[in-house]
RNA sequence: GGGCGCUUAGCUCAGUUGGUUAGAGCGUCUCUUUUACACAGAGAAGGUCAGGGGUUCGAGUCCCUUAGCGCCCA
């Protein structure tokens, strides 16, 4: 493969899908130690993750390209480190999405509704919608580069998941972890089903609070007196004054403590409540009384069972008003409201109305307002196990990154209320558990014929599903097979990393971290990597209403996948939001084009060493710009594995960048022109060039695995054909499973090679600076006479480097120890301890040369003036030494350029 | 009410054991279509690292505090 065959911009286009296919066709994506194949070697290390499954009907956002381009990442590198690496692939039913979102196309096309459809039908309908539209979002993923073994991909309601959420239930139940009971529970109206208090957000919004009078009972004294007796009370949701059981006010409230254990009428109901005393009560909030709900507030609830207050509903499943709401019967809550409080008006029971703000209850699906309400649902029993979720985090069996989490980890945990499991819905895991007419539960792990207590044949399976997230709880090792003690089981699990947005700490990552330790006995992973929620450009939250939604396939179409993902990886940093411009994802699209365009450059020095068994001209050993690129990619590699191991992949990956762009690409490529030319030192610039391109490809493959696949795949084939042959002979067939490359200790003689090439760079730009200063035309090389002092060796065998990277004319350049004076016409630079006198004829400007001299000579005095201050203070004493005499130096370098400039002043 | 995060160049952001004169991308200005790349190269301008205090030889980095913005929990 020439470099005539390779196109000028790499294009995305043509390559992503084929190296894709390429890739799952060689059976890459699977782990490299099958612990069901026939060589499997229990000794090799395993490295899982299980994938935080998408919604199976979901359509790709950019959550799911960070977490995808994350995960990736970590497989990638793991795989590349040797590891047998695994990623486990995915979806989740979602139940009330999906059925939300069937329901609404069934009542759009067929004008029919679930319950018209009944639920037979409609799980048959809604089991053709997942297959219709099911492989959309993995396909998605795909194209983000996901490195899944999809031959074990799951759905959180295949039969083996289903399989173990049965085991899983049963197990809890039968351990009298799981119960069944009416508790308060936050009930979607609109929806007809429980959510959990985690689906539930709080606003705050603009409200009206109701002021009215509780009028009480009048006493046996008092029924001589026409004056009114009343409790003020203030309420946001005066339909809720249908449901109340008493009246609470502070036991030490001087206004009301005389009213304690009287009677109140509730308005219009004239229902007899007691007044209670409570210290729960704030004096100063409000009227200073308060109206007890239990049936619709949870605080109320939990004053209702300190008092054994009785518990009125008053609403039904839609929030309309029942029958224990007298005339309001039937009525919506806001239409109750709205009668009731008129009804108030017209008793003179109503004091004034003002605005407030308070933080109002909304559905997270659909914005609803939620209704706090007594209703009979399943639980799961907390406390054991988020015990058990604690500890393992408390004891460092589970990490998390960034480490802040733990405390929002532990916080959540320690308050944490029973989970209501049981869920209104069709489209899930029905709750195994049967009925007879007796009401004995019969609950087991295969469907009953029978009554397990009376016999009866009489059974009726309860009617709700359970929550998604009781399926998705058990994801990292139900779908390696779990209850079976499947091979891989024994060998993936426990799984490595669980990688996910910090969004979702509670809903899953948290219940996964329980239920793995109640099941399996370990901890499910053993680091939890969060990342942070991407948002636009501006740091606002992405949404269709402020219509500034970013499409990652639309990004894809425009920039390729490579420029998508670099950016999302490298742009930010573990457990904080990003703000996604798409500017940024163009500029690694140029990246990715630069990346190809060094590839070409590379492949091209190779292919003039045309045959695998012709030699190459015998070398001359390392040139200093090779030792220093050699030098500078052992410490990005040490410094990749440093920050790999830190989880700080943006840091890693965006070394990578700099390193290749600004040092590989402007200058060691510049150079090998130049050593090109010579015969002796072709053949091993040929080799650097081939070595460290490779290195950095490897170390770019976990961020940008396409089109380092890509070129790697030409690079592998040019270097087959050349005289470098033997230098890819271990390589292996693709780039994917290619060994990442190993940091090493430094051996000592790097610093110097560094410093001596740096200041080598330095010559050539004070050069460039100058050249661009009196506007010389870049094809005009110059002469130059050069004063280098103790550095005369090193300039002397760089000095045709010099000239080519800055423009001279090599037969026009005299390089000595020192200069007599001054020459004439021309233009003075000093770099360190050297001077470069370019002759410019006619473009010599005494008067500004000489500013910009004193410019300079400014600038090192006030370094030294610095450096001076630095060096009397108590620096010289407690600094490490080795600081110290660097400082030093620093400080001679610069009286000696102080020195130099004085001189070309004179 | 409790907790957490952010505040660094015009814009978007990096900067993790405290150690050069604080970096990148985009944008801006000048020059160049040089045989890897104009999705590029060369050069340049641009920051009292939110304010205040402290620890330290040394603070963008650690501690305290104030302010603004954002998030989580109750």
């Amino acid at each position: 493969m020439t470099k005539h065959e390779l196109p000028k911009a790499y294009d995305f286009k043509s390559t992503e899908a084929r190296i894709y296919a390429m890739w799952e066709a060689g059976g890459f994506f699977k782990p490299r130690n099958d612990p069901n194949g026939a060589n499997f070697d229990p000794n090799v290390k395993p490295f899982v993750i299980s994938i935080p499954p998408p919604n199976v009907t979901g359509e790709l956002h950019l959550g799911h390209a960070m977490f995808v381009s994350v995960e990736d990442l970590m497989i990638r590198y793991h795989r590349m480190k040797g590891y047998s690496a695994l990623w486990v692939p995915g979806t989740d039913h979602a139940g009330i999405a999906t059925q939300l979102m069937v329901e609404r196309d069934l009542l759009q096309k067929e004008e029919v509704t679930r319950e018209e459809l009944g639920r037979e039908e409609f799980l048959k309908r809604t089991w053709e919608w997942k297959r219709k539209y099911g492989d959309i979002i993995t396909t998605q993923i795909r194209r983000l580069g996901a490195s899944c073994d999809w031959d074990r991909e799951r759905f959180t309601l295949d039969d083996g998941l289903s399989r173990a959420v049965r085991e899983a239930f049963v197990r809890l139940y039968e351990k009298g972890l799981i119960y069944r009971g009416p508790r308060l529970i936050n009930w979607s109206p609109g929806l007809k089903t429980a959510v959990s208090d985690l689906e539930v957000e709080y606003e705050e919004e603009e409200a009206t609070l109701y002021y009215f009078k509780y009028m009480l009972a009048p006493e046996t004294s008092e029924v001589s007196q026409t004056s009114e007796v009343y409790i003020p009370v203030a309420t946001i949701r005066p339909e809720t004054i249908l449901g109340d059981t008493a009246v609470a006010v502070h036991p030490n409230d001087e206004r009301y403590k005389k009213f304690i254990g009287r009677t109140a009428i509730v308005p219009i109901l004239n229902r007899e409540i007691p007044v209670i005393a409570d210290e729960y009560v704030s004096m100063e909030f409000g009227t200073g009384a308060l109206k007890i709900t239990p049936g619709h507030d949870p605080n109320d609830y939990n004053i209702a069972q300190k008092h054994n207050l009785p518990i009125i509903s008053a609403l039904d499943v839609e929030a309309k008003v029942n029958e224990n709401g007298g005339k309001y019967k039937g009525q919506d809550r806001y239409e109750a409201r709205k009668n009731l409080w008129a009804d108030m008006k017209a008793a003179g029971l109503v004091i004034r109305e003002e605005k407030y703000i308070t933080t109002i209850p909304r559905s997270q699906r659909g914005g609803e307002i939620v209704e706090p309400m007594i209703s009979e649902q399943w639980f799961v029993k907390m406390e054991s196990l988020a015990k058990a979720g604690l500890d393992a985090v408390r004891d460092g069996r589970i990490k998390i990154v960034p480490e802040r989490f733990e405390k929002i980890y532990f916080n959540w945990l320690e308050n944490i209320k029973d989970w209501c499991i049981s869920r209104q819905l069709w489209w899930g895991h029905r709750i195994p558990v049967w009925y007879c007419p007796d009401g004995h539960m019969t609950v087991t792990r295969e469907d009953p014929t029978q009554c397990a207590t009376c016999g009866s044949k009489d059974i009726r399976q309860d009617e709700d599903v359970l929550d998604t997230w009781f399926s998705s709880g058990l994801w990292p090792f139900s779908t390696l097979g779990w209850p079976e003690q499947t091979p891989d089981l024994k060998y993936f699990y426990p799984t490595s990393y669980m990688e996910t947005g910090y969004d979702i700490i509670f809903f899953w990552v948290a219940r996964m971290i329980m239920l793995g330790l109640e099941f399996t006995g370990e901890a499910p992973f053993h680091t939890v990597y969060l990342h942070g929620l991407v948002r636009d450009e501006h740091g606002r939250k992405m949404s269709k209403t402020t219509g500034n939604v970013l499409d990652p396939l639309t990004v894809m179409d425009e920039f390729g996948t490579d420029a998508l993902r670099f950016t999302l990886l490298v742009g930010s940093t573990p457990g904080n939001d990003m703000n996604l411009s798409v500017k940024r994802v163009e500029a690694n699209r140029n990246f990715a084009n630069k990346l190809w365009n060094v590839g070409r450059f590379v492949i091209n020095a190779i292919a003039s060493f045309p045959s695998p068994s012709g030699r190459g001209a015998r070398g001359e050993g390392q040139t200093l710009a090779d030792a220093w690129i050699e030098s500078k990619l052992q410490r990005l590699i040490r410094d990749v594995e440093r920050n790999f191991q830190n989880f700080q992949y943006g840091q890693a990956g965006q070394q990578v960048y700099d390193f290749l762009w600004s040092d590989f690409a402007d200058w060691y490529v510049e150079v090998a022109k130049e050593q090109m030319k010579t015969e002796s030192l072709k053949l091993q610039t040929a080799k650097t060039l081939a070595r460290v391109f490779d290195a950095c490809l490897r170390m770019l493959h976990p961020f940008t695995p396409f089109v380092t696949e890509e070129i790697w795949g030409h690079l592998r084939a040019a270097l087959r054909e050349s005289a470098l042959s033997n230098l890819s002979k271990d390589w292996t067939q693709a780039l994917i499973v290619a060994p990442f490359p190993q940091p090493r200790q430094p051996e000592g003689w790097e610093e110097a090679q560094i410093a001596d090439f740096e200041l080598v760079q330095e010559i050539v730009r004070s050069i460039r600076n100058v050249r661009a200063e009196k506007n010389v035309a870049p094809s005009k090389r110059l002469a130059a006479t050069i004063s280098a002092g103790d550095k005369l060796d090193l300039i002397t065998s760089q000095l045709s480097v010099i000239a080519f990277l800055a423009g001279l004319e090599s037969s026009q350049v005299s390089n000595l120890k020192s200069l007599s004076e001054k020459p004439n016409d021309s233009v003075s630079l000093v770099v360190g301890s050297i001077e470069i006198h370019i002759p410019l004829a006619g473009m010599v400007d005494l008067a500004s040369d000489k500013a910009r001299l004193e410019k300079e000579l400014k600038e090192a005095e006030s370094h030294i003036e610095r450096l001076e201050k630095l060096l009397s203070s108590d620096f010289a004493n407690k600094a490490p030494a080795a600081l110290v005499q660097k400082e030093r130096e620093k400080l001679a370098a610069y009286k000696d350029t102080a020195e130099k400039i004085k001189a070309q002043l004179k």
